[in-house]
DNA sequence: ACCTGAACACCGTTCAAGT
DNA sequence: ACCTGAACACCGTTCAAGT
């Protein structure tokens, strides 16, 4: 209706680079297993010069930084969309926990990102990510000890706390054993995670 | 007896250069808390020219690998001290456990430099270096298997197997989000480790 | 066997300039 | 406001040479 669509090259001059740069850098993490790319490189894939980054990033950390918090919305999504229409917190923590272990079983480098060195001198965003994905598991503690499902005080935080750190540490540690390929040769996800729960829930069942 | 000691300069002519490399390049990891350090600034440290590292390590990726497993070490020495002399299983976890986390909290980056990306490209390294502090775990719950201390088969190789893997996930999340400085404001390592430790108690204990 | 100097093709970042 | 080209000081890696 209002002409013809714009190439792509016209486009990164008009507003989007900032987002082709982060998409480019995506693209390389995921397939570079790494962030030892140049920033270069990403400005070449999105079709400018060298320096053009430069006006969306004051350093490359910073689009790092930006690729990773991309990366913390989709584990947000993916958590929160594997748990929708489950009502019963102790079927919501695995699903929960295997979106989790997925994500980065699908993209460990970007998963490594998220959690990495690249992000320590851009400590909001990686407390603010996390608190995210803290939360999520929270309410779902919260929930099944609200119902008696767990055996955690539904009126203590420093319960609640402690248990969501518990969890949390196990579902994010056998992510990166896994992903470390550490955990011993071809461990399957699925059996793991269940393995895992099924301690977690040994723990926090009412006895 | 034998003459002067040899100066420092001396010495690196004369067959330590791969150790002082590897030391040069473990202070910058734990000064920077990363590794994104330059091959050369490695060299300068040691005193030696900039392509002399290159007689000992094929590439900057070696170094790091053999500075990532020289930490492995540690960790194992750590854990197996942290140990010794507790006979009782139940007391032996939390032991390592608190070793386990206390050597990432001392030096985050070379934690994660052990667990990370860098070692992509070696898996052998990581491998091997993960099924020692696997052993270790697993010994701990094979003993407490074996006295009944813990609800596990003692004569399940799966279920000791699947046991030691989420101890292990467990205690290697709660390190890295205490690195992380995700896990909240200001955790008390001590306090998460003995709270991680009753949640994986309960889970191990017979009812 | 181990180390050095010169050389190559890169890189992150800055800056003056263009539109 | 956003992008480019030239420039700077660096880097990883190679190679011919030195001892």
């Amino acid at each position: 209706m209002s002409g013809e669509p714009l190439s792509d090259t016209r486009r990164y001059h008009h507003g989007d680079l900032r987002r082709a740069l982060i998409e480019a850098a995506l693209a390389l993490v995921t397939e570079e297993q790494d962030w030892g790319f140049s920033l270069r490189e990403v400005a070449r894939r999105a079709g400018v010069s060298h320096n053009a980054p430069y006006n969306h990033f004051v350093e490359k950390k910073d689009l790092l930084a930006a690729v990773a918090a991309a990366g913390f919305e989709t584990l947000r999504e993916r958590m929160l969309s594997a748990i929708a229409g489950i009502d019963d917190p102790r079927a919501a923590l695995p699903a929960c926990a295997r979106a989790y272990v997925l994500l980065g079983v699908e993209n460990p480098a970007l998963f490594r990102l998220m959690f990495g060195p690249a992000l320590v001198s851009r400590p909001e965003v990686a407390k603010a990510a996390g608190a995210q994905a803290k939360a999520v598991l929270e309410d779902i503690v919260r929930r099944g000890a609200a119902i008696g499902a767990f055996a955690v005080s539904p009126t203590s935080e420093s319960e609640l706390a402690a248990a969501t750190l518990a969890i949390w540490s196990a579902v994010h540690g056998l992510t990166l054993l896994v992903i470390d390929e550490v955990a011993g040769p071809q461990i399957a996800v699925d059996t793991a995670v269940d393995d895992l729960m099924r301690f977690q829930f040994q723990g926090l069942a009412p006895r």
